[in-house]
Parts: C-alpha cells; structure tokens; sequence
DNA sequence: CTGGTATTTTGACACTGTCAAGATGTGTTG
DNA sequence: CAACACATCTTGACAGTGTCAAAATACCAG
C-alpha cells in the first residue's frame, strides 16, 4: 500500500491533534522526496492521512503553508549567522569567511528550503505572510548591521554599508542560485567559489 | 469575444504556416501580462487561435517551449555582452562597469524572460534542450574570457580566471534575482548596487 | 445533557499538461 | 491527374491540480 513513514502517525481521534506541524513536517518530507514543484495539496494530505481540505483550517491555502516553511528556514539561518557572528573565540577576518561560506553552504544542504525562501512565487505580488516579513526582515537587517561592523573595522571597501551588503548579499545569493538551480554542475567546487568571494571581498588582501 | 492582438491574426488557410513562430511571440505576450506561472499552453493555444494540443508539433512538451524562448534570451545577452566587450570607444575599466550594469539592467528589463533563463525549471533535472545548451554555455564561457582579460590588464583581482568570474557572475546573478523575485523593492536601486558592485570588485580604485 | 465551535470530510468546479485517434490539408511520385 | 505519404491540426479523454461550499463529526464550556 501507501508507503509509510514518520509523520503519517494512525491518530486515535477524529482530531489530529497538532496536524498543523504534521503537515509541516510531511511538507518537508514530500519536498525532500520530490522537489518542491512537485508538492501538491492533495498528496501532502494523503501523506499525513487526512483529507484534501483539512489543510485550510491550518492555512489560508498552498501560499500559506509555503510561507509558513520558509519562516522557518529564515529562523534557522536567521540563528546560525547571529551564532557565528556572536562567536567570540572568532577574529573578524573568520567570521566573514564563515559568514560567506556559511550562508552557500545553507543554500546547499537545504536547497528546496532555500528555494521557498527566496522564491519569486511567495515574494512577487505580495504573497508574503506578514509571518514570514516578520522573521525575514530582522534576518536581512542583521546583514547590513554585520556588513557595516566589517567596515568599521576595515576589513572591508566601499562607504555605503547598505549598498555594500547588497552587493555581498547578492554574490552569495547568486553563487547559492547557481548551484541550486543546476547551472553550476560541480558540487565541490562551491566551496572553493566561496572562499574566491571572500578573498575578492577583502580589503588588502596581503 | 476574445481579445484581439498582433499574433491573433486570421489564418487564411488550415495549416498555418508559421505556427512556431506565432507561438512564441504569443507566449512572450501572455508571460509579459501575466508572469511565468500564469502562462499555459491552453491559453497560449486560444491566444494563438489555434487547439489545445496544436503547439504539440512544435514543441515537445511546454518544457520545449520555455526552453525555446529562454534560447532566444541567451541569444540577445550575449549579443549585447560581445558588442559591449568589442566596443573599441570604450576603456577597459568601462567595459567592465558596462558588463555588470548591463548585465542587471538586462535582467531588469526582461524580468520573466530572465527568470526563464536561469529558472531551475529548465536547468534542474537535466530538462535543458540541446538547442539551450548549445547557445548557453558559449554565453558563460564569453563571462571567463572577459574576467581573465580583465585580470591580465590588471583590472581585476584573483588567480583562477574561472572562480573570480563564477563570483562575479553569481554577484550579478544574486543581484538581479533578488530584485526581480521582489526581495529588493526599490527600483530605483539597482544601478547604484551595480555601481557598488563595480567599485568593490575594481583592483585598487584608487 | 446541550448548544456552540473547532475541525474534518465529501462533493463539486474550473483549470492544467499531455496522450491517442481521427480529420484535414500539402506535397510528391507514379 | 490521381493516389499515396506526410505534416499539421482537431476532438476526445484522462489524471492531476487548487480551492470553494456545504455537510458531518468531535470536542468543550455552560
């Protein structure tokens, strides 16, 4: 029959009880398994043993829970760049690089995860839930404010902390996209790409 | 009835004679109205005046006509990267500002067709064309060849020809996608990030 | 126990991409 | 000119999708 796993529990009432984090947790699964253009409604409720439309009672619709699992993968980058930026046995040269090679290498462990998050689908037109603006905004804030720190401290050029933090962003948004959507092939190289990035970044590099 | 446009012309005969063409002129139409998720082949079929399953001899499947219609992107960028880079008027350190503005103005301005290019829907999972393909990657290889000029005149930094350009790239890349998913809501912007993007990766801008 | 509310289900609708068969032209060969 | 082959287009059909409305079910406060 129907495969079985983690979260596709037998619930003992009629009420599931927290199907809201089952669906959560089965949307993962199914979009680990298959991508996330190949997740449907309709199979996700399969998979947690419900109906086709219990969902909307948990979300507002697909956008929703979409929204809803790209809040969390801000919370979790959100988490490890305050962790590594916070890190005092670090020097501020490290925390850069971690910064830089921590962030692709976010993109590539999760990158259907990462995909949600950035993707045109949830932040074109306004589809954002005020959720995930709330979780994202302080996460790209947090960019700029370490940005402008580095420059403080002359690790690194440019006298716009904003636009320089744009650029920075942008770079490793773009080396994750690459790799992520298939244009980079070669999945060892990213680490090398990064590391070019932070020595391309660096003032004097010497 | 229905909306009549420049490819919405009558046929005088049963075959139409230059469906494939009309086709994608239509289909440009139909994403410049309403986005990339919104275009389907039923109602690029209507629109063309022409059945359901008609554009099926043209293309193989929709994935064939996206992949057509992002070739014919690939062929305009790089057109306008080799008239930049030939330019002999301009200096190198022009040229190169040219490139990175012009490649994000590119995006800018074809913002579903770019989306098209580098959408992980085509790359992903080997669903490229061969055509793509075949006009794709001379149009990254001209992004090498670029940077390791620019490096032998001492423009820009770095040692691997191929990594700084895969950095310089994803800059872009990472750039124009962050404004064109709508993550970067200000228009008005991008030039100055591209301009940022320019002094930052400019050996020694003094 | 009883009413109200939260939760889940069934039914339905309008879409989608795509395949199989049939219909209609066009062109080429005898 | 006729007949056949072929390219092209159409109709019919199928499985799948997101989502709404209405009905059914379970839980919880009074």
């Amino acid at each position: 029959m129907s495969p079985h796993t983690i979260s596709d529990i037998r619930r003992p009432s009629y009420h599931h009880g927290d199907l809201r984090q089952a669906l959560l947790l089965a949307a993962k699964e199914l979009i680990g398994e298959a991508g996330i253009e190949n997740l449907s409604l309709r199979k996700l409720a399969e998979r947690a043993g419900v109906s086709r439309t219990a969902p909307y009672h948990h979300f507002s619709d697909k956008n929703g829970l979409l929204c809803a699992i790209a809040a969390q993968g801000f919370r979790r980058r959100h988490q490890e760049a305050i962790d590594n930026f916070d890190n005092p046995e670090a020097s501020q040269q490290e925390k850069f690089k971690e910064y830089i090679c921590g962030y692709v290498r976010f993109a590539a462990a999760h990158p259907e995860e990462y995909e949600l998050m950035f993707g045109r689908s949830i932040w074109k037109m306004k589809n954002s839930t005020q959720e995930l603006r709330d979780v994202a905004y302080p996460c790209f804030q947090h960019q700029v404010d370490m940005v402008r720190n580095w420059q403080e401290v002359g690790l690194l050029g440019g006298d716009n902390a904003l636009r320089t933090s744009q650029v920075i962003w942008g770079a490793v948004h773009g080396i994750a996209k690459l790799f992520i959507d298939g244009i980079y092939t070669d999945a060892a190289q990213i680490e090398e790409v990064s590391l070019c990035a932070v020595k391309l970044f660096i003032q004097n590099p010497a």
